[in-house]
DNA sequence: CTATCTTCAGAAAACCTTTTCGGCTTCTTT
DNA sequence: AAAGAAGCCGAAAAGGTTTTCTGAAGATAG
């Protein structure tokens, strides 16, 4: 920045010497507390806009043992999932009550406490970690002086409190929607076996198979979370199987793979094939041909209940210990139903 | 949290106390000053360790005028710029030495305001402002205390300092490229015409080919920044101008519009038609059939230099004013070049 | 007119760390 | 042995704000 002149900030004491008042009157005056006149109240305030004077919430916090600050530690180097949760904590603080430290470890455990210590100086009055997978972290431990919610990833600890998708109900809630359909042969493609959320949607899927007396075509197909997969093993599928009426993928970009593939051998979809994601990732649902019907794990909902947790803990609330589940949200689009 | 007892946290005091010396030894034996015997800096140390002593960053910044933190003042909803930019600012800075505010003001100027306040408050000592377009935003003015550096989307005001990719040579870039692969036929789609970005390719795209001695087949395609537009333009332009050879494509998104409906029309990448788009968003380049050559903008470089910068003016450097363009990387990949 | 009450302003302490400077102890030198 | 030097440590101030408490002035009642 060129045209700044490095001149020290305004101070509570500048507004009070212009004001013609002691800088406690000064205090009192801007922060509406009582025992002042209105019209030296007013004075002050317009000292106050004339020198354009914020206060300084360094002296402030370390008076008051609270900072208004919070640290969003992550190990999403993507951002995929840390965002949503971001920007749902901003919206449950408040814009400009509450600032947001966001870290990145990036999955390094030793870069994670060089933050972690960063944080805690800076005395951020409560800390939420989110992980980029929903299998559970380790916990930061007891000694944490300040709330600390674990979101998207759950602690190992059961003192610990987190907060996670629900990935069993959104597999169930994806096979109760295809059945609503009315299909009744589906299979499902999923990404890594090592991710819980791969697994945990599986159970899901088969429990609500078992539940509507149908059962799953082939085996779960497990192998990575990409598009090349979905188009893989759609292929071997649609040979092996081809009475299939429904591919339930365990990402949108698996799903899309799918779409791609069906479409290449001559099936239509929902027509023939209903074909439908998780993760309701807007660049890739919204833009494939037909639409994508996804799970969206309503990430945004959970990171504003993470930042009330942290809050509510501060106001020395019980927040309670161990996981809760955030529930899912079916978006449908005209991969499953055809469009009027 | 549960498992936490709100105790006092342990301050530069206790550790004193511990070690049987005074604040002011304490304090020197821990921040490697010297004046100190080394058998007193070594209870020092035990008792901070003890007690788990972590100093408080808000007494520090208070008294030394610098708080190790800086705002990131972005309206990128989406933060697909925002996050590579972020990592490139924690990279130069170095994990734990630097604390980033990230604030997201949802592109409303209030909103922006009520963060600006609550960042100026907090004594960040610099800002770091992101648009979401390339396009010159309104700069925050001449007033802000610190030093301020506008990335991505510059500031309209020439006495800031502005960072952003250099769209025009990213368009040159890909033209050559093309033209490199024995491509003469060359058409250009893109997003809208409001966007700087889209012009500013459309500029570099036309000097190139002039400067080859080629013509651009038909003219900049504008639309919308998506898969669907892709799809719909290239249909037309097979039909309008079935000669050509290569597809330019303003984003990726656009580019996997524009791979999908050459491939339903029957011709093959990149034997008969070289398609090709920019950003390199790896979701989109890597999955794809074949997988997309790109231009990347170099965020994550640009995140580095910016931050490199607020520092440079926080030491008094001087660090000029105007907008400096950040070079765009040419990532090649099957769409362009036969794969081996 | 005095005594009590109310209203309002200011002085001072507190929060925690860093730095400067004065002073005490120990060692060296003559 | 005395004088000077060197090495260590601690007292105190500074940074900006909030809060508590004291005190002064004005208002009301007796």
């Amino acid at each position: 920045m060129a045209r700044t002149d490095p001149a020290r900030a305004v101070t509570l004491t500048d507004v009070a010497r212009l004001a013609g008042v002691s800088v406690a009157t000064a205090s009192k005056a801007l922060n509406g507390r009582d025992q002042v006149k209105d019209s030296t109240r007013q004075r002050v305030v317009e000292a106050a806009e004339r020198l354009s004077f914020s206060p300084n919430a360094l002296a402030r916090g370390l008076l008051a043992g609270r900072t208004g600050t919070v640290g969003l530690l992550t190990s999403d180097l993507e951002g995929r999932f840390v965002l949503p949760i971001l920007m749902g904590a901003e919206d449950a603080f408040g814009a400009g009550q509450v600032s947001v430290f966001l870290c990145d470890a990036r999955g390094d455990a030793i870069r994670e406490q060089y933050h972690l210590r960063a944080l805690l100086g800076r005395r951020v009055d409560g800390l939420i970690v989110v992980g980029r997978q929903t299998d559970p972290r380790p916990s930061l431990g007891p000694d944490i002086p300040v709330p600390v919610v674990y979101a998207y990833a759950p602690s190992d600890h059961p003192d610990d409190r987190s907060l996670t998708p629900d990935n069993t109900g959104a597999g169930r809630m994806a096979v109760e929607h295809l059945v609503a359909c009315g299909r009744t042969r589906i299979a499902h493609i999923t990404g890594e076996h090592a991710y819980a959320a791969a697994r945990d949607r599986a159970a899901g899927v088969r429990a609500a198979l078992e539940a509507a007396g149908l059962e799953l075509v082939g085996d779960v197909m497990y192998s990575e979370w990409s598009e090349r997969w979905g188009r893989d093993a759609t292929a071997m599928l649609l040979e092996q199987h081809p009475e299939i009426d429904a591919i339930l993928c365990g990402s949108d970009q698996i799903a899309r793979g799918a779409l791609d593939m069906v479409h290449d051998l001559g099936r239509s979809v929902p027509d023939d094939v209903a074909v439908m994601g998780f993760d309701n990732w807007e660049v890739l649902t919204t833009n494939s041909r037909p639409e994508l019907t996804s799970i969206d794990a309503n990430l945004q909902q959970l990171g504003r209940t993470a930042a009330q947790w942290v809050f509510a803990a501060l106001d020395g609330k019980d927040i309670g210990t161990g996981t809760q589940f955030v529930d899912p949200r079916l978006v449908i689009r005209g991969s499953t139903v055809a469009r009027r």
